[in-house]
DNA sequence: GAAAACTAGTTCACCATCTAACTATTAGCA
DNA sequence: TGCTAATAGTTAGATGGTGAACTAGTTTTC
Protein backbone atom coordinates (compact mmCIF):
# COMPACT_ATOMS: atom_id res chain seq x y z
CA UNK A 1 0.00 0.00 0.00
CA UNK A 2 1.85 3.11 -1.17
CA UNK A 3 1.58 6.65 0.32
CA UNK A 4 -0.17 7.12 -3.06
CA UNK A 5 -2.52 4.75 -3.33
CA UNK A 6 -6.23 6.33 -4.03
CA UNK A 7 -9.18 5.09 -1.50
CA UNK A 8 -13.47 5.09 -2.85
CA UNK A 9 -13.03 9.18 -2.08
CA UNK A 10 -10.73 10.01 -4.02
CA UNK A 11 -12.13 8.41 -7.14
CA UNK A 12 -15.60 10.11 -6.01
CA UNK A 13 -13.83 13.29 -5.57
CA UNK A 14 -12.38 13.58 -8.87
CA UNK A 15 -15.68 12.36 -10.52
CA UNK A 16 -16.77 15.44 -9.06
CA UNK A 17 -14.05 17.69 -9.75
CA UNK A 18 -14.30 16.66 -13.32
CA UNK A 19 -18.26 17.97 -13.05
CA UNK A 20 -17.22 21.36 -11.47
CA UNK A 21 -14.10 21.75 -13.33
CA UNK A 22 -14.64 25.52 -13.95
CA UNK A 23 -16.14 25.97 -10.54
CA UNK A 24 -14.03 27.20 -7.77
CA UNK A 25 -16.56 27.14 -5.39
CA UNK A 26 -15.54 23.21 -5.30
CA UNK A 27 -12.41 22.60 -2.85
CA UNK A 28 -11.74 18.74 -3.02
CA UNK A 29 -9.96 18.75 0.06
CA UNK A 30 -12.60 20.45 1.65
CA UNK A 31 -15.15 17.76 0.14
CA UNK A 32 -12.73 14.20 0.88
CA UNK A 33 -12.06 15.23 4.45
CA UNK A 34 -15.65 15.64 4.89
CA UNK A 35 -16.70 12.26 2.97
CA UNK A 36 -14.07 10.34 4.45
CA UNK A 37 -14.86 11.27 8.41
CA UNK A 38 -18.24 10.15 7.39
CA UNK A 39 -17.11 7.14 6.24
CA UNK A 40 -14.90 6.21 9.38
CA UNK A 41 -18.37 7.65 11.51
CA UNK A 42 -20.45 5.33 9.94
CA UNK A 43 -18.18 1.76 9.95
CA UNK A 44 -17.32 2.72 13.68
CA UNK A 45 -21.59 2.55 14.34
CA UNK A 46 -21.81 -0.16 12.13
CA UNK A 47 -19.10 -1.99 14.25
CA UNK A 48 -20.81 -1.15 17.41
CA UNK A 49 -24.39 -1.24 16.16
CA UNK A 50 -23.53 -5.14 15.06
CA UNK A 51 -21.68 -5.81 18.35
CA UNK A 52 -24.24 -5.29 20.21
CA UNK A 53 -27.12 -6.89 18.34
CA UNK A 54 -24.46 -9.90 18.23
CA UNK A 55 -24.87 -10.18 22.28
CA UNK A 56 -28.83 -9.56 22.17
CA UNK A 57 -28.54 -8.25 25.63
CA UNK A 58 -29.04 -4.63 24.63
CA UNK A 59 -29.05 -2.37 21.81
CA UNK A 60 -26.31 0.25 21.96
CA UNK A 61 -28.53 3.24 22.19
CA UNK A 62 -29.05 1.78 25.64
CA UNK A 63 -25.37 0.95 26.55
CA UNK A 64 -24.65 4.76 25.52
CA UNK A 65 -27.15 6.10 27.82
CA UNK A 66 -25.94 3.46 30.51
CA UNK A 67 -22.04 4.83 29.63
CA UNK A 68 -23.02 8.75 29.98
CA UNK A 69 -24.49 7.47 33.15
CA UNK A 70 -21.08 5.61 34.80
CA UNK A 71 -19.13 8.50 33.10
CA UNK A 72 -20.62 10.61 36.22
CA UNK A 73 -18.81 12.34 38.80
CA UNK A 74 -19.30 10.30 41.84
CA UNK A 75 -21.51 9.78 43.35
CA UNK A 76 -23.02 8.02 40.14
CA UNK A 77 -26.18 9.90 39.29
CA UNK A 78 -27.55 12.11 37.10
CA UNK A 79 -30.98 13.37 36.26
CA UNK A 80 -33.24 12.32 32.87
CA UNK A 81 -32.61 16.06 31.30
CA UNK A 82 -28.35 15.86 32.22
CA UNK A 83 -28.49 12.41 30.52
CA UNK A 84 -30.32 13.42 27.51
CA UNK A 85 -28.27 16.27 26.88
CA UNK A 86 -24.94 14.13 27.05
CA UNK A 87 -26.50 11.93 24.76
CA UNK A 88 -27.67 14.65 22.50
CA UNK A 89 -31.75 13.38 22.25
CA UNK A 90 -34.51 15.22 23.94
CA UNK A 91 -35.83 14.24 27.25
CA UNK A 92 -38.55 12.72 25.69
CA UNK A 93 -36.72 10.09 24.04
CA UNK A 94 -34.74 9.75 27.31
CA UNK A 95 -37.58 9.01 28.76
CA UNK A 96 -38.59 5.97 26.93
CA UNK A 97 -34.64 5.17 27.16
CA UNK A 98 -34.40 4.50 30.35
CA UNK A 99 -37.97 2.77 30.87
CA UNK A 100 -36.51 0.58 29.15
CA UNK A 101 -33.47 1.10 30.94
CA UNK A 102 -35.43 0.77 34.71
CA UNK A 103 -37.58 -2.70 33.39
CA UNK A 104 -33.89 -4.44 32.59
CA UNK A 105 -32.97 -3.73 36.30
CA UNK A 106 -29.59 -1.74 35.17
CA UNK A 107 -30.85 1.71 36.74
CA UNK A 108 -32.92 3.47 39.41
CA UNK A 109 -35.57 5.82 38.82
CA UNK A 110 -35.87 7.52 42.19
CA UNK A 111 -37.61 11.31 43.61
CA UNK A 112 -35.41 13.71 44.37
CA UNK A 113 -36.77 14.33 48.02
CA UNK A 114 -34.79 17.85 47.96
CA UNK A 115 -36.62 18.83 44.51
CA UNK A 116 -39.19 17.04 44.74
CA UNK A 117 -39.39 17.88 40.09
CA UNK A 118 -36.58 16.00 40.01
CA UNK A 119 -35.97 12.25 39.05
CA UNK A 120 -32.54 10.65 40.14
CA UNK A 121 -30.57 8.12 37.99
CA UNK A 122 -28.68 5.65 39.77
CA UNK A 123 -27.04 2.52 37.79
CA UNK A 124 -28.21 -0.74 39.79
CA UNK A 125 -25.08 -3.68 40.54
CA UNK A 126 -25.97 -5.59 37.26
CA UNK A 127 -26.21 -1.77 35.23
CA UNK A 128 -22.41 -1.55 36.43
CA UNK A 129 -21.21 -5.41 35.32
CA UNK A 130 -23.27 -4.64 32.19
CA UNK A 131 -21.24 -1.43 31.28
CA UNK A 132 -17.58 -2.89 31.65
CA UNK A 133 -18.54 -6.27 30.28
CA UNK A 134 -18.79 -4.10 27.25
CA UNK A 135 -16.34 -0.87 27.87
CA UNK A 136 -13.37 -2.33 26.94
CA UNK A 137 -14.30 -4.18 23.60
CA UNK A 138 -15.90 -0.55 22.19
CA UNK A 139 -12.13 1.01 23.25
CA UNK A 140 -10.97 -2.39 21.34
CA UNK A 141 -12.74 -1.63 18.23
CA UNK A 142 -12.33 1.94 18.49
CA UNK A 143 -8.30 0.94 18.02
CA UNK A 144 -9.01 -1.59 15.25
CA UNK A 145 -10.95 0.98 13.51
CA UNK A 146 -7.61 3.50 13.37
CA UNK A 147 -4.79 0.92 13.62
CA UNK A 148 -3.57 1.89 10.37
CA UNK A 149 -2.42 5.24 11.95
CA UNK A 150 0.69 5.30 14.24
CA UNK A 151 0.93 6.98 17.39
CA UNK A 152 2.44 10.18 15.66
CA UNK A 153 0.09 9.96 13.38
CA UNK A 154 -2.53 9.87 15.63
CA UNK A 155 -1.01 13.21 17.36
CA UNK A 156 -1.28 14.83 14.15
CA UNK A 157 -4.49 14.04 13.06
CA UNK A 158 -5.72 15.15 17.09
CA UNK A 159 -4.11 18.39 16.43
CA UNK A 160 -5.88 19.09 12.63
CA UNK A 161 -9.24 18.37 14.09
CA UNK A 162 -8.66 20.21 17.27
CA UNK A 163 -7.70 23.14 15.29
CA UNK A 164 -11.13 22.45 13.83
CA UNK A 165 -13.38 22.32 16.73
CA UNK A 166 -11.77 25.06 18.48
CA UNK A 167 -12.99 27.35 15.83
CA UNK A 168 -16.07 25.98 15.79
CA UNK A 169 -16.44 25.83 19.93
CA UNK A 170 -14.48 29.53 20.17
CA UNK B 1 -5.58 30.67 19.76
CA UNK B 2 -2.48 29.29 20.73
CA UNK B 3 -1.34 25.84 18.92
CA UNK B 4 -1.36 24.25 22.54
CA UNK B 5 -5.14 25.56 23.47
CA UNK B 6 -7.29 22.97 24.52
CA UNK B 7 -10.76 22.19 22.86
CA UNK B 8 -13.81 20.37 24.86
CA UNK B 9 -12.78 17.23 23.95
CA UNK B 10 -9.71 17.51 25.59
CA UNK B 11 -11.22 17.93 28.81
CA UNK B 12 -13.59 15.25 28.09
CA UNK B 13 -10.01 12.75 27.13
CA UNK B 14 -8.43 14.42 30.91
CA UNK B 15 -11.37 13.27 32.70
CA UNK B 16 -11.37 9.70 30.78
CA UNK B 17 -7.46 9.23 30.99
CA UNK B 18 -7.84 9.99 35.23
CA UNK B 19 -10.71 7.29 35.37
CA UNK B 20 -8.68 4.87 33.73
CA UNK B 21 -5.30 6.18 34.69
CA UNK B 22 -3.75 2.28 35.20
CA UNK B 23 -5.66 0.68 31.86
CA UNK B 24 -3.60 0.34 29.11
CA UNK B 25 -6.69 -0.56 26.76
CA UNK B 26 -7.37 3.26 26.55
CA UNK B 27 -5.94 4.90 24.18
CA UNK B 28 -6.00 8.87 24.68
CA UNK B 29 -5.79 9.65 21.06
CA UNK B 30 -7.90 7.09 19.35
CA UNK B 31 -10.95 7.84 21.39
CA UNK B 32 -10.04 12.04 20.91
CA UNK B 33 -9.71 11.46 17.08
CA UNK B 34 -13.54 10.27 17.22
CA UNK B 35 -15.13 12.02 19.28
CA UNK B 36 -13.61 15.11 17.42
CA UNK B 37 -14.95 13.79 13.83
CA UNK B 38 -18.08 13.05 16.01
CA UNK B 39 -18.57 16.59 16.95
CA UNK B 40 -18.01 17.52 13.29
CA UNK B 41 -19.85 15.76 11.73
CA UNK B 42 -22.41 16.90 13.46
CA UNK B 43 -21.93 20.32 13.48
CA UNK B 44 -22.03 19.71 9.63
CA UNK B 45 -25.58 17.94 9.92
CA UNK B 46 -27.27 20.54 12.31
CA UNK B 47 -26.09 23.39 9.75
CA UNK B 48 -27.36 21.20 6.69
CA UNK B 49 -30.52 20.72 8.35
CA UNK B 50 -30.95 24.22 9.49
CA UNK B 51 -30.14 25.77 6.50
CA UNK B 52 -33.18 22.91 4.84
CA UNK B 53 -35.50 23.75 7.29
CA UNK B 54 -35.13 27.93 7.08
CA UNK B 55 -35.63 27.85 3.66
CA UNK B 56 -39.05 25.20 4.01
CA UNK B 57 -38.68 23.73 0.60
CA UNK B 58 -37.71 20.56 0.92
CA UNK B 59 -36.17 18.45 3.39
CA UNK B 60 -31.54 17.78 3.80
CA UNK B 61 -32.82 14.16 3.58
CA UNK B 62 -34.89 15.20 0.52
CA UNK B 63 -32.38 16.64 -1.33
CA UNK B 64 -29.53 14.27 -0.65
CA UNK B 65 -31.88 12.14 -2.79
CA UNK B 66 -32.10 14.27 -5.59
CA UNK B 67 -27.91 14.78 -5.44
CA UNK B 68 -27.36 11.10 -5.43
CA UNK B 69 -29.60 11.16 -8.61
CA UNK B 70 -28.54 14.16 -9.92
CA UNK B 71 -24.36 12.59 -9.56
CA UNK B 72 -25.35 9.69 -12.08
CA UNK B 73 -23.57 9.17 -14.92
CA UNK B 74 -25.62 10.45 -18.22
CA UNK B 75 -28.26 10.14 -19.16
CA UNK B 76 -29.08 11.11 -15.20
CA UNK B 77 -31.25 8.14 -14.31
CA UNK B 78 -31.45 5.72 -11.29
CA UNK B 79 -33.28 3.05 -9.92
CA UNK B 80 -34.48 2.99 -6.61
CA UNK B 81 -32.25 0.42 -5.41
CA UNK B 82 -29.46 2.19 -7.10
CA UNK B 83 -30.56 5.73 -5.20
CA UNK B 84 -30.77 3.75 -2.06
CA UNK B 85 -27.40 2.39 -1.81
CA UNK B 86 -26.00 5.62 -2.68
CA UNK B 87 -28.09 6.94 -0.18
CA UNK B 88 -27.23 4.31 2.37
CA UNK B 89 -31.15 3.66 3.63
CA UNK B 90 -32.92 0.71 2.61
CA UNK B 91 -35.13 0.29 -0.39
CA UNK B 92 -38.20 0.53 1.35
CA UNK B 93 -37.23 3.85 2.48
CA UNK B 94 -36.49 4.98 -0.43
CA UNK B 95 -40.15 4.15 -1.67
CA UNK B 96 -41.19 6.21 0.59
CA UNK B 97 -38.66 9.39 -0.33
CA UNK B 98 -39.50 8.93 -3.97
CA UNK B 99 -43.18 9.27 -2.86
CA UNK B 100 -42.77 12.59 -1.62
CA UNK B 101 -40.53 13.72 -4.60
CA UNK B 102 -42.41 12.37 -7.01
CA UNK B 103 -45.37 14.29 -5.51
CA UNK B 104 -43.76 17.51 -5.46
CA UNK B 105 -42.60 16.91 -9.00
CA UNK B 106 -38.92 16.99 -8.50
CA UNK B 107 -38.07 13.71 -10.20
CA UNK B 108 -40.28 11.02 -12.34
CA UNK B 109 -41.20 7.79 -11.95
CA UNK B 110 -41.54 5.55 -14.89
CA UNK B 111 -41.71 1.73 -15.90
CA UNK B 112 -38.15 0.63 -17.38
CA UNK B 113 -39.46 -1.54 -21.03
CA UNK B 114 -36.98 -3.17 -21.59
CA UNK B 115 -37.19 -4.91 -17.83
CA UNK B 116 -40.73 -4.39 -16.52
CA UNK B 117 -39.59 -5.07 -12.64
CA UNK B 118 -37.53 -2.18 -12.72
CA UNK B 119 -38.23 1.87 -12.16
CA UNK B 120 -36.33 4.44 -13.49
CA UNK B 121 -36.25 7.70 -11.45
CA UNK B 122 -35.15 11.11 -13.90
CA UNK B 123 -35.18 14.57 -12.27
CA UNK B 124 -37.89 17.33 -13.88
CA UNK B 125 -36.73 20.35 -14.60
CA UNK B 126 -37.60 21.94 -11.25
CA UNK B 127 -35.69 19.19 -9.46
CA UNK B 128 -32.56 19.98 -11.72
CA UNK B 129 -33.27 23.89 -10.36
CA UNK B 130 -33.90 22.85 -7.14
CA UNK B 131 -30.75 20.80 -7.08
CA UNK B 132 -28.66 23.71 -8.22
CA UNK B 133 -29.85 26.02 -5.99
CA UNK B 134 -29.01 24.34 -2.87
CA UNK B 135 -25.47 22.57 -4.21
CA UNK B 136 -23.09 25.68 -3.88
CA UNK B 137 -24.57 27.08 -0.51
CA UNK B 138 -23.75 23.13 0.82
CA UNK B 139 -20.37 23.86 -0.45
CA UNK B 140 -20.19 27.13 1.43
CA UNK B 141 -21.51 25.35 4.47
CA UNK B 142 -18.64 22.42 4.25
CA UNK B 143 -15.89 25.04 3.66
CA UNK B 144 -16.91 26.93 6.20
CA UNK B 145 -16.97 23.90 8.64
CA UNK B 146 -13.35 23.57 7.94
CA UNK B 147 -12.19 27.05 7.40
CA UNK B 148 -9.72 26.73 10.58
CA UNK B 149 -6.97 24.55 8.17
CA UNK B 150 -5.15 25.81 5.68
CA UNK B 151 -4.88 24.27 2.12
CA UNK B 152 -1.56 22.64 3.32
CA UNK B 153 -3.32 21.17 6.25
CA UNK B 154 -6.66 20.23 4.75
CA UNK B 155 -4.03 18.00 2.45
CA UNK B 156 -2.63 16.78 5.45
CA UNK B 157 -5.67 15.62 7.63
CA UNK B 158 -6.49 14.00 4.24
CA UNK B 159 -3.79 12.02 3.79
CA UNK B 160 -4.63 10.54 7.48
CA UNK B 161 -8.17 9.93 6.68
CA UNK B 162 -6.87 8.15 3.34
CA UNK B 163 -4.72 5.93 5.14
CA UNK B 164 -7.53 4.87 7.35
CA UNK B 165 -9.79 4.37 4.98
CA UNK B 166 -7.42 2.45 2.43
CA UNK B 167 -7.13 0.15 5.48
CA UNK B 168 -10.96 -0.57 6.56
CA UNK B 169 -11.81 -0.69 2.44
CA UNK B 170 -8.71 -3.47 1.59
C1' DG C 1 -47.58 35.77 50.79
C1' DA C 2 -50.06 35.15 46.39
C1' DA C 3 -49.64 35.36 41.37
C1' DA C 4 -46.67 34.77 37.61
C1' DA C 5 -42.84 32.76 35.51
C1' DC C 6 -39.92 29.09 35.20
C1' DT C 7 -38.21 24.20 35.45
C1' DA C 8 -38.32 18.83 35.33
C1' DG C 9 -40.29 15.06 33.57
C1' DT C 10 -43.75 12.70 30.94
C1' DT C 11 -47.31 11.91 27.42
C1' DC C 12 -49.01 12.45 22.84
C1' DA C 13 -49.24 12.68 17.83
C1' DC C 14 -46.39 12.45 14.06
C1' DC C 15 -42.59 10.99 11.14
C1' DA C 16 -38.58 8.46 9.02
C1' DT C 17 -36.49 4.53 9.30
C1' DC C 18 -35.95 -0.61 9.72
C1' DT C 19 -37.06 -5.70 8.88
C1' DA C 20 -39.95 -8.97 6.88
C1' DA C 21 -43.49 -10.36 3.93
C1' DC C 22 -45.59 -9.91 -0.47
C1' DT C 23 -46.31 -9.13 -5.77
C1' DA C 24 -44.56 -9.07 -10.20
C1' DT C 25 -41.08 -10.11 -13.37
C1' DT C 26 -36.88 -12.23 -15.19
C1' DA C 27 -33.06 -15.65 -15.39
C1' DG C 28 -31.18 -20.27 -14.74
C1' DC C 29 -31.25 -24.87 -15.77
C1' DA C 30 -32.81 -29.99 -15.99
C1' DT D 1 -40.07 -25.80 -22.06
C1' DG D 2 -41.50 -25.28 -17.72
C1' DC D 3 -40.26 -25.31 -12.79
C1' DT D 4 -37.23 -23.02 -9.45
C1' DA D 5 -34.55 -19.42 -7.81
C1' DA D 6 -33.34 -14.75 -7.89
C1' DT D 7 -34.38 -9.82 -8.33
C1' DA D 8 -37.00 -5.07 -8.14
C1' DG D 9 -40.14 -2.58 -5.88
C1' DT D 10 -43.77 -1.86 -2.57
C1' DT D 11 -46.39 -2.59 1.58
C1' DA D 12 -47.17 -3.59 6.60
C1' DG D 13 -45.94 -3.37 11.29
C1' DA D 14 -42.65 -2.11 14.82
C1' DT D 15 -39.21 1.02 16.66
C1' DG D 16 -37.13 5.13 18.27
C1' DG D 17 -36.77 9.69 17.46
C1' DT D 18 -38.91 14.80 17.44
C1' DG D 19 -41.63 18.95 19.04
C1' DA D 20 -45.55 20.52 21.50
C1' DA D 21 -48.73 20.19 25.14
C1' DC D 22 -49.45 18.89 29.82
C1' DT D 23 -48.72 18.03 35.05
C1' DA D 24 -46.43 19.00 39.05
C1' DG D 25 -43.27 21.47 41.82
C1' DT D 26 -40.14 25.60 42.66
C1' DT D 27 -38.50 30.34 42.31
C1' DT D 28 -39.23 35.18 41.56
C1' DT D 29 -41.43 39.38 42.18
C1' DC D 30 -44.21 42.96 43.70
Amino acid sequence: MGIMDQDSVDHHVARWAAFWKDEPAFAPEVEGALVRMNYIQREARRADAAAFAEARELTFEDYKTLHVLMIQPWPIEATPAQLAEASKVTRAAMTSRLDRLVAAELVTRENDETDRRRVLIRPTAAGRAMWSKYIFEGMARDQRLLRALSHEELIQLNGLLRKVLLDLEG
